[in-house]
RNA sequence: GGCCCCAUCGUCUAGCGGUCUAGGACGUUGCCUUCUCAGGGCAAAGAUCGGGGGUUCGAAUCCCCCUGGGGUCACCA
């Protein structure tokens, strides 16, 4: 059976490049009715961070997804990872080492001086004897486990996407495995439990290459099958050729949501950075996506830069092709969560529907539905000036005599609003737009607004006139 | 610096020896829809496929070199 997982290390906050992550190994798990599991890699004391594993693991879920096993900790498996390393001792493919930190420290800085390619540990505790170690064990000396790697072997493997991949062993170095604290490095814990926990398939960033090597000796020393790699693409930021930086925009996975991206567009955009399905579909539900989803189809390459623009194109489009009373439902879940006032309380439901259905498709995050239905609920600021800007000196007479039609109307609904204001368009000689953009700046302070007489209607009579009121009260100043 | 990986429009990518005068999407620009902003529709600009050698009748597609970029070299993951 196919098992995948994430194993995140609760040393901070979760990254979107994460999210991605997990959702490659979700959908493949789920393509191949397999399992997808969550394993916390806390062995990490010093940058463990309090909360963060049960933050991981509420965005994990914020973005939609869930697990079939776990979430396991590392932390209270550290026997399992101790017997293991042990029984590499006794193989011979670890050993105990006394070196203190002092020593190893300049031994790297003498490696340097020396010029030499890489740094590595010289092997100095593979050469005590059983005794030595037995003393210096009896003694109580701070020791860790190190890997034993034998000189010129050559380890290689075949990666899913970027294929067979060798390397020396003599680049490897005698890596610890387990630390003086008693917890595993990450190299030993994950090794030891993919093979526990039966995951078939890794499916991790690319930077992870470079100590794969590692742990395919750890299986072969082990004598445990190994799991099929499958490493992905990193994402970078645009123009930068550097990770995700803040000073772009948001980097955390919890940030997006935080600012009205939905989950769903979010990660359909996710999809696509370093996955396509070779057709010309790019609107995939998670359904679709598992449905659609190939290894053979991920993109073999370096980078894959995040771009924010299209991210925001993508939540544009979920957005205004969402049902408006789903999306009311989500904005009004939003702001629940993220305590974010709408500023829509007393207009009721219906009224809050109405403003949305005409601003939808203006939004590119649920946020924005806030500033762009600002003079739906509260009276608008109206400056004289752009009052004027679109009336060529008319601004009074427009608005007098749109007034006097407005208090005229039985019916105040957009169809006849619009034929009934075109009317006077022809009486006065009023231009459409110099009439109507007063209007619109009249009534709502801005000059940008969903269509004027939809806008009209919405507001309804008494308030317009109010407004139109107010307006020309300011000009009479 | 050692080792490893990568290289098609600004970006995400299609492409797996001939159908490529290189296709789509985002972004950009223009036109139409119109009272504005969006949205929608249409169109344009945009890559001689990083460069140079091969292989082949034929290469974006295969091989080599160069260049450029990235990753990684911890008792961090």
């Amino acid at each position: 059976m196919v098992k995948t997982r994430m194993a995140p290390s609760p040393t901070g906050e979760y990254h979107i490049g994460h999210i991605r992550t997990v959702l490659y190994n979700y959908a493949f798990a789920k393509k191949n009715n397999g399992k997808f599991v969550i394993r916390i890699e806390d062995t990490d004391r010093e940058r463990f961070v309090e909360g963060a594993s049960d933050r991981i693991l509420q965005v994990i879920k914020d973005y939609g997804f869930s697990w079939d096993e776990g979430p396991s900790f590392q932390s209270q498996r550290l026997e399992i990872y101790k017997k293991h390393a042990l029984e590499l001792i006794e193989k011979g493919n670890a050993y105990y080492c006394f070196c203190s930190e002092e020593r190893l420290t300049k031994l790297r800085e003498d490696q340097k001086a020396k010029g030499m390619p890489s740094t590595k540990y010289d092997k100095k505790c593979l050469l005590l004897s059983k005794d030595e170690v037995k003393s210096n064990l009896n003694e109580g000396l701070k020791y860790v486990i190190r890997l034993n790697v034998k000189p010129n072997e050559v380890i290689k493997w075949k990666d899913e996407v970027f294929g067979e991949i060798e390397i020396n062993s003599n680049d490897l170095d005698d890596q610890v495995l387990l630390k003086s604290d008693g917890f595993p490095t990450y190299h030993l814990a994950v090794v030891v439990d993919d093979h526990l926990m039966e995951i078939t398939h890794v499916i991790r960033g690319n930077d992870w290459i470079p100590s794969t090597p590692k742990h395919v000796l750890l299986y072969k020393y082990f004598g445990w099958e190994l799991p099929v790699y499958i490493h992905l693409p990193n994402l970078k930021e645009a123009g930068e050729n550097k990770k995700l930086s803040k000073r772009f925009g948001a980097v955390f996975a919890t940030e997006f949501l935080e600012q009205g991206y939905l989950p769903e567009a979010v990660t359909n955009f996710l999809m696509f950075l370093g996955w396509n399905p070779g057709t010309e579909k790019e609107i995939y539900s998670m359904e679709e996506f598992i449905n659609d989803f190939i290894v053979s189809k991920i993109h073999k390459t370096d980078l894959v830069v995040f771009d924010r623009d299209k991210l925001s194109w993508f939540n544009g489009y979920y957005i205004r092709n969402m049902p408006t009373i789903d999306l009311l439902k989500a904005l009004r879940e939003w702001s629940n969560k993220y305590s974010v006032d709408l500023g829509v309380e007393e207009l009721g439901e219906k009224y809050v529907l109405k403003t949305l259905e005409l601003v939808k498709e203006r939004m590119k995050t649920l946020g924005e539905f806030i500033p762009l239905t600002s003079y739906f609920f509260r009276k608008p600021t109206v400056l004289a000036d752009l009052l004027k800007k679109h009336a060529q000196g008319e601004e009074v007479k427009i608005l007098e005599s749109y007034t006097k039609l407005f208090e005229s109307l039985k019916v105040w609904e957009k169809v006849e609003l619009e034929n009934k204001s075109h009317e006077i368009l022809e009486r006065s000689g009023f231009k459409p737009k110099q009439a109507f953009m007063t209007l619109r700046v009249a009534v709502s302070g801005t000059e940008a607004t969903p269509p004027l007489f939809d806008t009209l209607e919405v507001l309804g009579k008494e308030e317009v006139l109010q407004r139109l009121k107010t307006a020309l009260k300011l000009l009479e100043r």
